[in-house]
DNA sequence: TGACGGATTTCTGTATACAGAATATCCAAT
DNA sequence: ATTGGATATTCTGTATACAGAAATCCGTCA
């Protein structure tokens, strides 16, 4: 494993202090001692602190203004808005690729993760779950690179990392999203439809097609927001979510 | 001026620190040092640090896999990229107003500062800069906002400060953009198009709008990013821009 | 009984010390 | 003269110490 171990403080903190938030194991609003959390975490406070900055500019805390941390809260308008902007950078990120004409490679590479989904969901009885989520949030990761633009690459991944913004977010909610699978089905037809457009360089229509593939993201919210609320222990950062 | 003066270490190596980078101070891809940079600002190197942490995430720096941080620099596709991507984003700010309709507080506001807007640059033998500069960024501040969303304002924001991507990040090039009191007059033209449309619910139009706005930054880009050098001391960040 | 004020305690913000790694320097050998 | 290697130096990452501010708690007074 070389030298995969050799892992920074700051990294390490920065892991561990995200999953405590998104697990919601503090509660919405709840401030964050800095040395009881040092000593959990197993750091110093230098380090901490670091994390703690990377978070807030993650969205996922905010500075008080006596000073120190509190985790963020979010309300249902915040999180549609996050899928919003999404769905809108997702989109520009294929307009532009259609626009400028998308690397050649990139585009077989995104093809074969189709593919490889086209096989996950092959089944209606048994769909490979595991293998979905993680090709999903694959091929959303290579749409933002393919208009060649680091610009845009960034700020998308950016905004995938605002709590339940993420391509994958809903992915877990199987048993409360009614015709789970067919809305698979429906997403992946999305997927190459986008890729359609890009290659016949349909701008309008690449960008249009991102936009409404993000508002399955917003469909599936729908569902999931007054659950079972013990989904929150499965679905990241549903913690977070306050009635609004 | 009550706490004004009570200012953080922090801040005040965010602040002195991101200066120095947009003036450019250090050449493009310049290491930084942090026991002289902590000298030279006068504070110690943790405040520093998180400084340093700050300006990473907005995108001015970027740490070197060794160690240690470098100013990141931004060729000709990033800026304009980061100008379009601003305009997608203050459109869809746009478009979300005009469709769930805004405050008509925020609406009044904006009105107000277009006026004055009129006021500034009503006699064309002598426009006042200063003014226009000032209130452009209230408007597109104002715009940002009125939309209802912390989290479009944010972003919005957020963009904004990438280098050169800013509403108002040319407007110091009068003497070097062709008839920058026409620009400036279309400009203002558009602002008005805007609200129009977002009073009157028309989200595409408000859309469309604000994003053919912002390209007009892009259009005084291309004239001063082959101007005279020593303008790079007058427009903040031109010095980070590399040939592509 | 409630509220106000002072003291205590906790917490954050900042500075500094230390260790390990990365980088530069210098000398020798080809 | 150039290249390789070993040493020395600089720099970063991390931990810890300290001071000042914020919050809390308790006692006293109305």
């Amino acid at each position: 494993m070389g030298d995969a171990d050799r892992i920074s403080q700051v990294q390490k903190a920065t892991l561990g202090l995200r999953g405590m938030i998104m697990s919601g194991e503090f509660g919405a609003g709840a401030r964050l001692p800095e040395v009881a959390l040092s000593e959990r975490l197993g750091i110093s406070r230098t380090p901490l602190r670091q994390a703690m900055d990377r978070l807030e500019s993650e969205g996922l805390l905010e500075r008080m203004p006596s000073g120190g941390c509190r985790v963020a809260s979010f309300d249902l308008d915040d999180i549609n808005d996050a899928i919003e902007l999404r769905g809108v950078v997702e989109g520009t990120a294929a307009r532009l690729a259609a626009e400028r004409g998308a690397d050649p490679e990139l585009m077989t590479a995104a093809e074969q993760v189709l593919n490889e989904i086209d096989i996950a969901v092959s089944d209606p009885d048994s769909v490979d779950f595991d293998a979905y989520v993680g090709l999903n949030a694959r091929f959303h990761e290579i749409l933002a690179g393919l208009a060649g633009s680091a610009v845009i690459r960034r700020e998308a991944e950016r905004i995938s990392n605002l709590p339940l913004a993420s391509p994958s977010a809903f992915l877990r909610g199987q048993e409360v999203i009614p015709d789970f699978n067919a809305s698979l089905i429906r997403a992946q037809g999305q997927h190459k439809a986008i890729l359609e457009a890009i290659s016949n360089r349909e701008g309008a229509r690449a960008e249009a097609l991102a936009r409404e593939h993000a508002r399955l993201a917003r469909l599936n919210f729908a569902f999931l927001k007054d659950a079972d609320p013990r989904l929150a222990t499965r679905i990241p950062g549903l913690a977070l979510v306050t009635a609004s």
